[in-house]
DNA sequence: CATACTTATCGACGTCCGTCAATGTAAAGG
DNA sequence: CCTTTACATTGACGGACGTCGATAAGTATG
């Protein structure tokens, strides 16, 4: 999909971590769930992820006007959101449509709340 | 307790978030709401409220060594995590203790959740 | 007070991030 | 084919971030 750093976020991070309280993160769990809290960490990936939930898809030619953000960086948006494994995008005909996955989604709360 | 930016996230914060599927978010609350997620979005960041987390009560002086950072750096960590209202600090004697705010690890992980 | 100790702040450095114009790529439809 | 459409990638720029040494500010103890 991309030359450098296709890198998604490791998934065995999905198993890997039991609330924050239970027991102190590892240097690489840390990092790993870092880079997820990271791509949630910026108000225009929050907006985008918002409305990508609300709309339970939705295609980039949807994103921009409302984000008043130029195509290139809602498509760099995307890509970390999608690196984190927080939306995954279908090409369907001409468009993209992106879903979240409620499975990440989840696994970050668990991670804050026991 | 600092010059510049006292600045916490706003506490309506608190308040004005149902899960981000439900609606989408407005600038503002987008911008308070990436405030938290970015003061998680840091491995060392994460692991220091881990510790905090897991001995209900931690000071300072336990945090560096397993840390491997420099007494500032972990200043500068504290005081982000602070800002934003995850953890908070009470001096007792020499020491100042840590503590995390239930309130809003919780209302971060109802964010990512219904 | 003087000293030791704990934490906060400052200044500087290198790196990463958000942004956009320009360009590339791939698919659809004539 | 060629044009149009949708999206990705590149390159560049300014600003924010993580880090640490040095220093300041605050607090216990002799």
């Amino acid at each position: 999909m991309s030359k450098r750093s296709p890198e998604l976020v490791d998934d065995s991070v999905v198993e890997c971590c039991s609330p924050l309280a239970s027991e102190v993160l590892t240097e690489k769990e840390a990092h790993d769930v870092a880079r997820i809290f990271a791509a949630l960490g910026d108000p225009v990936r929050l907006r985008l992820l918002s409305m990508i939930a609300s709309s339970d898809e939705a295609c980039s030619c949807n994103l921009e006007a409302p984000l008043g953000k130029s195509q290139p960086t809602v498509s760099h948006h995307t890509r970390i959101l999608a690196e984190a494994g927080l939306i995954v995008g279908e090409k369907r005909g001409r468009w993209t449509w992106w879903r979240t996955v409620p499975d990440r989604l989840e696994m970050a709360a668990r991670l804050l709340r026991p």
